[in-house]
RNA sequence: GGCGGCAUAGCCAAGUGGUAAGGCAGCGGUCUGCAAAACCGUUAUCUCCGGUUCAAAUCCGGAUGCCGCCUCCA
C-alpha cells in the first residue's frame, strides 16, 4: 500500500511520491532557544521523529534537516533579563533540548544548524530578494514585499486583503506596507549584530529557515514540517522568501502537528498552563510520553492531563509484560504450543501486522497502528500464558521480526522488558521507601502460613503490602510480587 | 469579522460510503484457599435537524457547542 500523507498546502491526503526515487528530503522547524522545553515541543518533536522513523521504515534515504533558532528578540530580552549574551542564553537552552529530548528516543537529524552559523546563506537570499525586486531596504532594515509575491496566502488559505486589517507596524518601522515583515533587522546598540551590506543587523525569524532548508536540500524538497501555528505567518513567509528568490515550488508536502491542550485550551507560555518534558519525566516514563503521544492522531489536539499519561503508562508496562513472555522462550515447566495453534497464530499476526502498515501508510495514523499491536500483545498472552515454544520456531521468529520492526518505528517497546520492568521496579522501590530483601521476607513468612492454611494471617500480610505499594501474585511457579498501579 | 479544525461508549481515542479498532476503567465468567495477573464475554442507533444513496459516523445543507490561526508561539 502506498504512503498517503495529509498535505496542509493542498488540504487533502495524496500518495507520497518524493521528487528524488528513494530520495527524500525533510526540513522541521525546531526550538527557538530561549527556555525549557514543554510538552507541545515533545509533541512536535515525537510526532516528526515518527515520520522519519517510518519513512526510513519504507526504505527511503532521508535527508532530516531541524533547525535551532538561535537569534531572536526572545532570546534577546533572555539574555539582557539573566545578565548572559544571547549567544550564551541560545546555548544554555540548546544543551538543556538535549538533556530532555534525550530521553525521549529521538533519531538524530542529519543536521541541526543554528542560525546564527548561516549568516552568509542569509545575507545572499536577502539580496537576491531585492534583485528580483520582492525586497526592499528602509533605512537599514530590509523588508520583503508581500505583495509582489502572487502566491502569498496559498498555504494558510488567507487573502491579501483581508490580512491588511489586522496587520501590525512596530513602532520604528519603516515598512512600505503594513503586510511586509523584516528580513533582516538593524541592530539596536548592545545587541548582537553581523556586517552586512545594509550595515550592522540580524536576521528576522522566517529568512533562516528558507536559508537553511536550501543550504542542506537545495531549491525544492519534499517535506517540510512544525506546529500548526507556524502555517502562518511562519511558512507562508518561507514560501514567498524562497519561492521568490528561485522561481521554483519550495516544498510537495507541508505537515503540521495539533497542539497539546489543557482543559481545551492550547498550551502555551503566555496562558502559563504549559507543563516542562522535565517535569513530566521526572514523573513518568519516557516511553509513557511517547505512547500518549503516538496514541493520538498527530494532526489533532490533544487535551493533556495525568490521568491519560497514567493511562498510557499502565499500557505501556502491559505490553512489556507481554513482550517479556516472548523473551523467555522456551519457557519451563510449560506445554509447548502444538503446530496447529502455531499456525493459528501465525496467521492473526500477519493480520494484525498488516492493520498496523497500513494504518501507518494512511498519513502516519499511529493511533490505529497502536491497535494492531495492542491486539498482537494480547494474543502472545493469549498463547504464551501456559504454553512455550522454541525461539527458533517460524511464528516466534516472525512474531519477534515484527516486534522489532513496529518498535523500531514508534520507538516505544523498544527496550529489553526484563530489563524495562525491573529496572522500573527498583526505581519505584526506591520511591516507596521499601527493599526488596524486606519484601522477600515477608512472602517467605506469607508462604509458610499459607502452607498452614493460615489464610487470615497470609492475608493480612498481603493486604499490609498492598497499601505500601506492592502487589503480589500467587502462581503456579510461587509468589511473584510487583509495583501495585494507582 | 476572515480562514481552518473538532463533536464517536464512564473517560481517552482510531475509523471519511457497506451496519463501529484500540487504551483506561466497570460488570459477569475461567483460574485461585481468597485475591492478583492473564484470558473469555459484556458495555455506543457515532451532538442535533434535514438531504443525497440500495447503503452514511463517514458525502451535502443547516443548527448548536468547543477549539486553533489571523500578533511571538511546536
Amino acid at each position: 500500500m502506498p504512503l498517503r500523507i495529509y498535505n496542509t498546502l493542498t488540504q487533502g491526503k495524496q500518495e507520497f511520491k518524493p521528487m528524488k526515487e528513494g530520495h527524500v528530503g525533510m526540513y522541521v522547524c525546531g526550538i527557538t532557544a530561549y527556555d525549557l522545553c514543554h510538552i507541545g515541543h515533545a509533541r512536535s518533536a515525537i510526532v516528526f521523529d515518527t515520520v522519519y522513523r517510518y519513512l526510513r521504515a519504507k526504505g527511503y534515504d532521508v535527508t532530516f534537516v531541524k533547525n535551532f533558532t538561535d537569534i531572536d528578540d526572545k532570546i534577546i530580552t533572555r539574555a539582557n533579563k539573566e545578565g548572559l549574551t544571547a549567544g550564551q542564553v541560545s546555548e544554555k537552552y540548546i544543551e538543556e533540548y538535549y538533556k530532555d529530548m534525550g530521553k525521549l528516543g529521538l533519531r538524530k537529524p542529519a543536521h541541526e544548524p543554528r542560525a546564527t552559523m548561516y549568516i552568509n546563506d542569509i545575507v545572499g537570499l536577502v539580496k537576491r530578494l531585492i534583485e528580483k525586486g520582492h525586497a526592499y531596504e528602509s533605512n537599514g532594515d530590509v523588508y520583503y514585499a508581500v505583495r509582489s509575491f502572487e502566491g502569498y496566502g496559498k498555504l494558510s488559505g488567507k487573502d491579501i486583503g483581508e490580512l491588511e486589517a489586522g496587520a501590525r507596524v512596530e513602532p520604528g518601522e519603516a515598512k512600505k506596507d503594513p503586510l511586509d515583515f523584516a528580513l533582516w533587522k538593524k541592530s539596536k546598540p548592545g545587541e548582537p549584530s553581523w556586517e552586512s551590506p545594509w550595515g550592522k543587523g540580524r536576521p528576522g525569524w522566517h529568512i533562516e529557515c528558507s536559508a537553511m532548508s536550501t543550504h542542506y536540500l537545495g531549491d525544492s524538497f519534499d517535506i517540510h514540517g512544525g506546529g500548526m501555528d507556524l502555517i502562518f505567518p511562519h511558512h507562508e513567509n518561507e514560501i514567498a522568501q524562497s519561492e521568490g528568490a528561485t522561481g521554483k515550488q519550495f516544498v510537495t508536502y507541508w505537515l503540521h502537528n495539533g497542539f497539546i491542550q489543557t482543559n481545551k485550551e492550547k498550551m502555551s507560555k503566555s496562558l502559563g498552563n504549559f507543563f516542562t518534558i522535565r517535569e513530566i519525566l521526572e514523573r513518568f516514563e519516557p516511553q509513557a510520553l511517547r505512547l500518549f503521544v503516538l496514541m493520538h492522531h498527530y494532526r489533532n489536539p490533544v487535551d493533556f492531563s495525568d490521568l491519560s499519561l497514567k493511562e498510557a503508562e499502565k499500557a505501556l508496562y502491559r505490553g512489556y509484560a507481554s513482550l517479556r513472555l516472548v523473551q523467555s522462550l522456551p519457557a519451563e515447566g510449560k506445554p509447548p504450543l502444538s503446530p496447529d495453534k502455531l499456525g493459528a497464530f501465525a496467521q492473526k499476526l500477519s493480520e494484525y501486522e498488516t492493520c498496523f502498515y497500513n494504518a501507518m501508510d494512511d498519513d502516519f495514523n499511529t493511533a490505529g497502528a497502536l491497535s494492531g499491536l495492542f491486539d498482537l500483545l494480547r494474543l502472545i498472552n493469549t498463547y504464551f500464558k501456559d504454553a512455550t515454544a522454541r525461539p527458533e520456531e517460524d511464528a516466534v521468529q516472525r512474531l519477534g521480526g515484527f516486534v522489532r520492526a513496529a518498535a523500531d518505528i514508534l520507538g516505544v517497546f523498544d527496550s529489553d522488558p526484563r530489563s524495562f520492568l525491573s529496572s522500573r521496579r527498583e526505581k519505584r522501590l526506591a520511591g516507596l521507601g521499601l527493599s526488596k530483601a524486606g519484601i522477600e521476607e515477608r512472602l517467605a513468612r506469607r508462604s509458610l502460613l499459607r502452607k498452614d492454611r493460615a489464610f487470615k494471617e497470609a492475608d493480612e500480610i498481603r493486604a499490609g503490602l498492598l497499601r505500601e505499594g506492592i502487589s503480589i501474585m500467587d502462581t503456579p511457579g510461587g509468589t511473584v510480587w510487583d509495583i501495585a498501579e494507582e
